[in-house]
Order: structure tokens, then sequence, then C-alpha cells
DNA sequence: ATAATTTAGTTGAACGATAACATATTTTTT
DNA sequence: AAAAAATATGTTATCGTTCAACTAAATTAT
């Protein structure tokens, strides 16, 4: 039989409010009874029902997690960062994965709301977010990660993406590429404009012209990467480098690129956005715009922690915290001395 | 303001009871009224309030996981599997790490339970798992995934290691390799065990004297991978092939490999348990033995979700599911007609 | 010595739903 | 037409806590 309170108190001869007090460390009690009610409570192995407290306490001391899907790199990452501090905090994750569906999304969304979590973070899909934003403006603490939708009063924690894919472009063309395809994320995607407008402004720059028909867009997922990638190979004029807007469709890049026995960067130099754990294994290893993804989870959980903290006092604002990507250059783009450069 | 049922029953001029049965779609309730509580309900936003109702059913509708890292290829693959079942039937997953440390294992244990969730799905650390006992005698519905732990009377789901391992080990050998060196998990743990005595096997088939110099023992994570990879290039009689026992410690292991710049498979053959996505792209492609990982995960949670339906009636028993696991041959670990076989 | 304050403890009302039980109304059976 | 059964609705206790309000006793201040 599970134990209660009232248990507690009738065995220590005591009132309820008492045992409470006791348990819940608040309010004054003589040391002789909470000596009493702290032995009773542990030898009849009494544990608190947290449900019957939140009911009361309106505090569940849990959050939700919303991520498009947990199995890529990124996401388990800035999960396990949250996961880190969320569990030093006593606090507790409910994780669930979107699948880049909004309706998916939204049906969480209000699972979530009506299991009254605490916080929220989520990296939105974007479409439709009326009821997201609905669930801001009456009083969830809600943190994005990775995806800034600026119509959404709150803060987000996410990597400068502009910047990140401008590094990654002109380093190619520092090495001599003039013909760079993208594969570029879903198009609504702000994260994903973003990067696309730093691969543009790489060129720009340059002085190379833009080609729309070196632009392909993915569902984020290694299939599309795959056959975007086999598009570039077939193209007549193909491209002599791409670079990956994320970490499955790299790896579905990569296994075109294999199955195509293009060499690697002789053929076709390859950039992706994420650095997995295995981009250094590959022969030659992979050069990736890395993000500090466990960071992203850390900093995103420790300020919904604060925001829950002082939850009611004041309005939610729009606030942006932004982390800095690194190029972190292998081999896959080939080298600086390459012969394309001199042949130029 | 929040919502309740009293403010549905009171603005549709019906008791509370009715709106509950309403919109709890039980009892029975004349068409009208359910109407017009339905219409009523939706006008205001009712949304039901979780917490309240798992006070009087006894029921969360949301289950634990407990798994050492999300981190590693397999788990996420797990845990994905679990959240799309669990989702599918309107349950919650609330995600916990444990780092194969059993108090931290202890600790989510007993949160958990606090939260009284309706099922569990852990991956056990092995050591001190009295407290789990406990709740599994309590009734407390419960599935392990990827360990074995036979004192517990409860579902298991897992591979088959024993003859993973040993078909590894075989394909070692059938390619001419004697001298194999095995990168194991932390001993304490059955499913180790388990692929440990596969590989003895496969050697005593064989008429290969076991050597305990060529058996290394990691903690799972990717540095003693690499560690245990470098104390055995350092031998003077170095293994030709290793049979490295999880993901994280193959990553490792690669690393270390090409840190050394030590040629694959003709200098150092490797075969790793696990199969991540990214061991196709490896050069040479990397041979492993592949579990069913995300099947795994909608196994347990099937199976768990039976139980949750059933409990109470009839006592949990020790049930093992066992998958198998699929050796996946690529190139790591050299070619039928290597030069080690014709010379051996 | 009396008043004011602090400390220790009790009582009972929430929190928002469910569900057992009671009652009133309608429908069906005989 | 009376009895029985089914349907519709209301009343109230309850789940296990917390917390405000209150009382009684002990301590301190004047």
């Amino acid at each position: 039989m599970r134990k209660t309170l009232r248990d507690v108190a009738e065995k220590t001869g005591v009132s309820i409010a008492v045992a409470s007090r006791v348990l819940g460390n608040y309010g004054s009690v003589s040391s002789e009874t909470r000596r009493k009610v702290l032995k009773e409570a542990k030898s009849i192995g009494y544990q608190p029902d947290i449900i019957a407290r939140s009911m009361k306490t309106r505090r569940t001391h849990s959050l939700g997690v919303i991520i498009s899907d947990i199995t890529t790199f990124f996401f388990t990452s800035v999960v396990r960062g949250i996961e880190d501090v969320t569990s030093q905090n006593s606090y507790n994750v409910t994780l669930c994965n979107s699948d880049e569906d909004a309706d998916k999304e939204n049906s969480y969304l209000r699972e979530l709301y009506q299991r009254k979590i605490d916080g929220l973070i989520i990296s939105p899909t974007g479409e439709n977010n009326s009821y997201l934003k609905k669930l801001i403006r009456a009083g969830l603490p809600v943190v994005l990660v990775d995806r800034r939708v600026s119509e959404l009063q709150t803060t987000e924690v996410a990597v400068d993406n502009e910047t990140g894919a401008w590094e990654a472009v002109k380093h190619l063309i520092s090495l001599g590429h003039r013909r760079i395809g993208i594969v570029n994320g879903l198009s609504g995607i702000r994260t994903n404009e973003e990067r696309f407008s730093g691969y543009k402004r790489a060129l720009a720059e340059q002085g190379i012209p833009f080609d729309p028909g070196l632009v392909k867009y993915g569902d984020f997922r290694m299939e599309e990467g795959r056959q975007a990638t086999q598009e570039f190979l077939n193209m007549r004029d193909r491209p002599t480098a791409m670079f990956v807007a994320n970490e499955p469709m790299t790896t579905g890049a990569l296994l075109a690129l294999g199955e195509n026995k293009t060499k690697i960067p002789e053929e076709m130099a390859i950039l992706g956005f994420d650095d997995p754990v295995w981009a250094p294994l590959l022969n030659p290893p992979l050069t990736t715009v890395r993000q500090p993804s466990y960071s992203i989870g850390t900093i995103a959980a420790q300020v919904l922690l604060q925001k829950i903290r002082k939850v009611g006092r004041g309005r939610s604002l729009h606030e942006e915290i932004v982390l800095k990507p690194k190029l972190i250059i292998r081999e896959s783009c080939g080298e600086e001395t390459s012969t394309r450069r001199t042949t130029d």
C-alpha cells in the first residue's frame, strides 16, 4: 500500500499539516516533533505524491521539449545539454519529435499544455504557429532553439547561421571553387533562409554570379540529401563543390557520392553544416561548420529556468541569444594549392 | 484565466458531473445537452487538466525511459522507436540519462515513481538494482532494453549478443585473422559478458587459444575506446584485428587508428557492434553487427503498454524477447583472398 | 504582572477532475 | 395501466497535497 502524508501524521500522532511542514521543510515545528515525523516517514517508506503536490502548487517541475527528430546529431546533442541542466535543477523533460509536421507539433503542444508543463523548449516547424503564439501570450515560458521566429515574443537560442554559411562558402571559394551547389533545408524556415543568404553573400562578395540551378531544397532528411546530390552529379555543368545545410542531408550526399564513386574533393568537394563525431573519421575527413549544440541545449535550459522563476513579473520579450558557429577545416574541400586554383 | 469543468457546467446550466461525462465521453447524456456542453466548452476554450484527472484516476499516461546516454546511436534509435509508439497511444515519455551511474539511476527511479509514471523502460546499469527490483515487486510495469538482468522478474527486449559477437569473430577468423583483440564494455554487465562469451566461443571453435592480453575493458565511451586501441597498437605482438563492443568505443578506436595512420584493414582490421548511419561512409566502409535498435524500442514500448493494460491481474514474470543481430559485411576486415590468409 | 510577540500545532478549505450513489424522467415490457 | 427498465441529471465524497486562518502555549518586552 502506498503511504500518504496522512499515514505519517497518524502514526506520529500529529496533524497532517505538521507532517507536511516537516517534509516540505517550511513553517515552524519543534525539533522534537520534526525528528519524530522524519523517523516515522522513513520507517513506513513515505514518498510524496508529486501529482497531488502539483495540483495544489500549480507547478509540475516538468518541461516539454519539442524537436523535429532526436535521431539527428544536432538535436541529440541539444537534448543532452538540456537534460543535464534540468536534472541538476530537479526538473523533468518530456521529449517529443515533431518530424517537421505542424499538426504533430500542435498536438504535442496541446498535450504538454494540458499536462501543465512549467516551460517549453521548442524548435518550431515554422508553419502555423498561432497556437504556440497563444501559449506564449498566455504566459507559458518558452525558449526557441535553432529556429528563430521573429514574430514570437520570446527568447531564442541559436547560432549565427548567416555567418556560418558565409564562412563556409568563402572557404570553398578560396580553394578555387566557382560553381558551388547548396543543398538547403525547407524554404519556409528562417534558419535555412539565413544559411542561404550567407551563401549568396559570399558569392556576391567574390563577384561570382548566383546560379539558381545550383540550389536544391531538401526536407532535412538523409534521403533528400542523396537525391539532391544525385541531381547535381547528373548535371552537364555540375558544381565542383557543395555546401549541405545539415547533418542528415550531408550523410545522404556522401552516400550518393560513394555510390557514384565520385572522388572527394577532386571531383566534388563537400562541406556540411553540423559537425558530428564521425566527421573526422571519413577519408578525406569532412570539413564542417560546427555548432555548439550541447551549449545551445544547456543555455536554453538555463534561460528557461530563469524565466520560470520570474514568471508573472514582466512580459515575455523577444530576445536573441546568438552563438558563434565555427568552421572546422579538414580535407573534404581540397587544399589551398589545388590545381583548380592555379588553373583558374 | 484557465477554464475548468465548472465553468463549462455553469455556462451551460448543467451540473459538473454532466459536463464531465460529455467531455470524458462516458455515462449517458442526452444528445441535446451533449451538444450544448460541447459547444460551450469549445467557445470558452476549455482544456481538461490532466494533473487533476490523474489525481483521481491514478493514471498519468506517462512513461519513464532511463538509458545511459541519448548521445549514442543505439539509444537514440531505441528512444525514437519508443516515442513513435507511445505518441500513437497518447502516452508521454520522460527521458533520463543515467551515464552508467547507479546512483543517478536510482534517483531518477525515485523521481519517476513519485511522479506516478504508468510504466518504465530502462537499460539498467546493473549494479545496485535493489530499488528497481522493489518497484517491480510493487507492481510497476517495467521493460528492460538492451541489458538483461536475470534476477529481475520482468520483460527484457534485447538482441542475441552471444551470437552477434560469435558471428563477428568467426567472420574475422574466416578472413585469416588469428590475433583478434576485443574492446569490451564494463565487465559487470550481462550484455557484454555475452558478447565476450561469443568472442571466446568463436575462438575456441576454431582452435585459437584465448589470450587475456587481447582483451580490454572500456566504459562504453569514445575516449576509452581510443585508449584501448592505442594500447593494442603499442603492443609488440599486436592483434591484426579488433572487435569493439559498441559504437562510441568504435568511434574512439577509429580515431586512434587514424592518429596512428594505421591502415585499415591491412594493418588492423576493425569490426564494431552497432551499425550507425555513417558506417558505410568510411573508407573502407565499416563492417558491423547491426542491432535492430529502432525495433527494440517499438517492441519494448508495445510490450510495456500491454503490461500496463493488464496491470493488477497476474504477477509480472521473467520473459525474454530476443531479436537477431545481423552481421553487415563491408570492407574494414579485409577480404577473403587476403595475403594474411594465404601466408598463414 | 500584564501586554505583546513568537512558536507550535490544529482545522478545514482548496486544487479540478471522477465516480459512486441518489433521484427524476422517459421508455419499454407485461 | 401498472411495473420494470433504461436514460438523464444532480449531489457529494474523494484523490493527496498545500496553505490560510485560527487557537493555545510559551517566551519576551514593558
